[in-house]
DNA sequence: GATTCCCTATCTATTGATAGGTAGATATAT
DNA sequence: ATATATCTACCTATCAATAGATAGGGAATC
């Protein structure tokens, strides 16, 4: 059966937590099973308890990273359009100001052609639910290529947390997206 | 003595060129010296004769990547500032469409934070060197923020590589680029 | 008594790296 | 011109560290 819904136990959300900060940092070869049972105080056996393998371990946490992020997201018809975009951002943001991290689908992406089948398929659909959230704000914008906008609004903000934490400069993240919720919606 | 200029034979070429592609598949920690040495038909240890370690592998690796990438951009005044972002995204898009790669500094890029300090030295000097170029451009073409268009553009292109490769979808980068040149020309 | 959750112990494969040797080319000294 | 030395570019063999994974056991909980 899935039982990929289950709510997880308390070790398996720790778990997911440190390797989630470790793939954010490195990739998908930053995390190990001994790194993380190190850091939570455990033995890595166990962590292939809660996750038989590391594919296992890799797919869980890309998706409990896409529920979340599409949860600081909300309904794509919350509120104005602008505003809708404006949250989107803050929420790259928040990944990267204030967590200090890449974004983890950002990451993977890049990564894809050399991703276990089930972590690139969950990649693939953050990307795509990503997709229909902007698409949908933009047509509430009445944004006549929606879809195109949306893609493009993707690329810039994954393409600026990478530009930013290349060059260690934060703000150039700030200066890239600021504009951005405006620019998109003019005609 | 810096000998990092002096021309490479011919097996350190080859080196570099299955280093390079296997890097751009996967980061940083998807070429290793087996699978090299494998594929060129020599031992391991005969890498470690060429570069001493994979730190010295890597960043002759960046170096040639970016040396190469600027060469293809040619002088920033060359010809209509237009022309040369129509050329900007012509050089990406051939990373990516031709020979089916991620850009190796925006895979890097994603990485840094676990890069070796010269590996990451070189990849900072990458966006560097490609934010005075489009800086220039813009600055030809008189647009007042001239900077802050660069790193958008940069931010843009590497993001749509991203994004394209994630959803199996190459047409989505000329959808995402296409209109590139003219957009940023404009007040 | 079954399930949950962790343990010890161990396995094989792969990683980057080093020591030491060899064949052939090139350079230098006599 | 010949003998000697050096350099180049590989080799074999081996190392310790780390990787993901498995078998089997023990204590607590339901």
């Amino acid at each position: 059966m899935d039982d990929s819904q289950k709510p997880l136990s308390e070790t398996a959300a720790r778990i997911l937590d440190v390797a989630e900060r470790m793939a954010r940092q490195g990739g998908y070869n930053a995390f190990s099973f001994r790194d993380i049972a190190k850091e939570i105080g455990v033995k890595s056996a166990s962590i292939h308890y809660h996750f038989p393998t590391k594919e296992d371990l890799g797919e869980a946490m890309v998706r409990r990273y896409t529920d979340r992020f599409m949860d600081a997201l909300g309904a794509s018809d919350e509120a104005e359009p602008v505003d809708m975009l404006v949250r989107y951002v803050e929420v790259y943001r928040d990944a990267l100001i204030e967590q200090q991290l890449m974004c983890l689908c950002g990451m993977f992406g890049a990564e894809i052609a050399k991703l276990p089948d089930p972590v690139s398929a969950r990649t693939q659909e953050f990307f795509q639910r990503n997709l229909d959230w902007l698409d949908a704000v933009f047509q509430a914008a009445g944004v006549r290529d929606s879809r195109k906008k949306a893609a493009e609004t993707i690329a810039r903000l994954e393409g600026a947390m990478i530009l930013a934490r290349a060059m260690e400069d934060m703000e150039l993240f700030q200066r890239i997206t600021l504009g951005l919720p405006a620019e998109s919606l003019r005609p």
